[in-house]
DNA sequence: CGCTTCTTTGAGTGCACTCAAATTGAGTGG
DNA sequence: CCACTCAATTTGAGTGCACTCAAAGAAGCG
């Protein structure tokens, strides 16, 4: 699934575990290790200045993060009962002593963060609340391996997804509300739902907070037709 | 100034220069080199899947970027001509795997600029627009060492800064002209600006993107006890 | 069963947007 | 050097979306 948890079985690793709500790990905190998620869900945040919450991202099965030094960027929080592996960051790093390819793993790993949250960035900073719910919905369900119409579970909160969003939780119920009334989506109980018309949604993460995925051919296309300076400077570039 | 930089000059290296708005690199091209800006001013962007540009960050003379591998997930452009230091990053990741502090530097740079957009895409989402802009022209003060008065000159243009957060041209204009008319402010020809009252907006730079800058003691503090939802209610806002 | 937290709904408002057009400035070629 | 062109910036008018404030209902948890 991911080459670095490969690498990862080399060093030295228990198994831990965490309630929701739990701190795993908090910001500035010394960096120390490594995790890989074996079950549950994880957000990453940071605390802004004027004391709001920012979800960089949630976390599942299979991801590793906590890959940072010397000390922690964001903070790390159980979001639902977590079950963790846990690699001290100390032997990695002698293991990376010795291997350049996982060495580019590293870097990978973090640049996969800066690649999601560049894109969670172009998302808040240009996209409709609409647009924003949908796309993080289609997300999900993409995360989940849930096709149209099943069911797919919703483990955080309204408010997490609004501090993910940056929306409020009242806008977050309203915009629910419309989609659900437009059929684009049918609610199941609480903490589930189903999307109904993912079509166009899906397209949003062809590109984007997908690991590593360059951007499609089609998007360049339309990038480059709508935003002529971007054509322009595409063509003057030289090599020297 | 920078540790990796010194690390870097074992690499194999060279000069380089780009014109104005030339592309350094582009999105998803393979990665092959890490640049270190002598002068001139740099901008990461990317192009998101509706053709518009959301704008990373800016860089200046002493900057390292395009440490990413196998593939860039930003393009670099020339804001101003710019000489740069070209380093492979086949040699880089050669020397990385006789060096343990190297291997930790690389992660470093991967991780700042996540920790830069990660508390952008905070200010994008929670700040209003004259927030935001007090926000940016105080880093850049900050980042060309001019102090309370002092011309800071504006490579980039207000289409840019725009792109940079979230705001389009025309209000950022209407910002400009309200931040002068309340003295905030002094214009000094068209690329150029003095801040007349940085002390409040100081504030905001003095944890965020900074290089590494750890939360205020505050935060921290009550953050490492107590897990973040305790926090959120302690929404300080700044006055316009 | 009482408490807290989460979610929903309503009413009203203000900020940043779009659209449109004038003006300024920079760059280019005659 | 000057006219010309195009991009960048400014200004105005109007609007809609997501916000705040407020309060009621629903769900989890002891």
């Amino acid at each position: 699934m991911n080459d670095l948890a490969e690498f990862l079985e080399g060093a030295r690793h228990w198994r831990v575990r965490y309630h929701a709500r739990q701190v795993i790990f908090d910001e500035a905190e010394p960096s120390n290790a490594v995790f890989r998620i074996e079950t549950g869900c994880v957000r990453l945040q940071i605390i802004g200045e004027s004391g709001r919450r920012q979800i960089l991202g949630f976390l599942f099965a299979g991801d590793i993060f906590g890959v940072c030094a010397p000390e922690r960027i964001t903070a790390a929080e159980a979001v639902t009962d977590v079950e963790l592996m846990r690699y001290s960051l100390e032997s990695v790093l002698q293991l990376s002593s010795k291997s350049r390819e996982l060495t580019v793993e590293l870097i990978r790993a973090a640049n996969r963060l800066f690649n999601d949250v560049a894109h969670h960035l172009e998302h808040v900073g240009h996209m409709s609340a609409t647009e924003r719910v949908l796309w993080f919905l289609t997300w999900l369900a993409h995360r989940q391996g849930r096709g149209t119409g099943e069911t797919v579970s919703l483990p955080m909160t309204l408010r997490d997804v609004g501090d993910f969003l940056a929306l409020t939780p009242e806008t977050l119920s309203r915009v629910l509300r419309e989609l659900e009334s437009d059929r684009h989506l049918s609610r199941r109980g609480r903490g589930a739902f189903a999307i109904r018309q993912p079509s166009f949604a899906l397209r949003m993460l062809e590109s984007g907070s997908e690991p590593m995925a360059s951007p499609t051919a089609s998007v360049k296309t339309v990038s480059q037709n709508k935003n002529s300076e971007e054509l322009i400077h595409r063509q003057v570039r030289l090599d020297r």
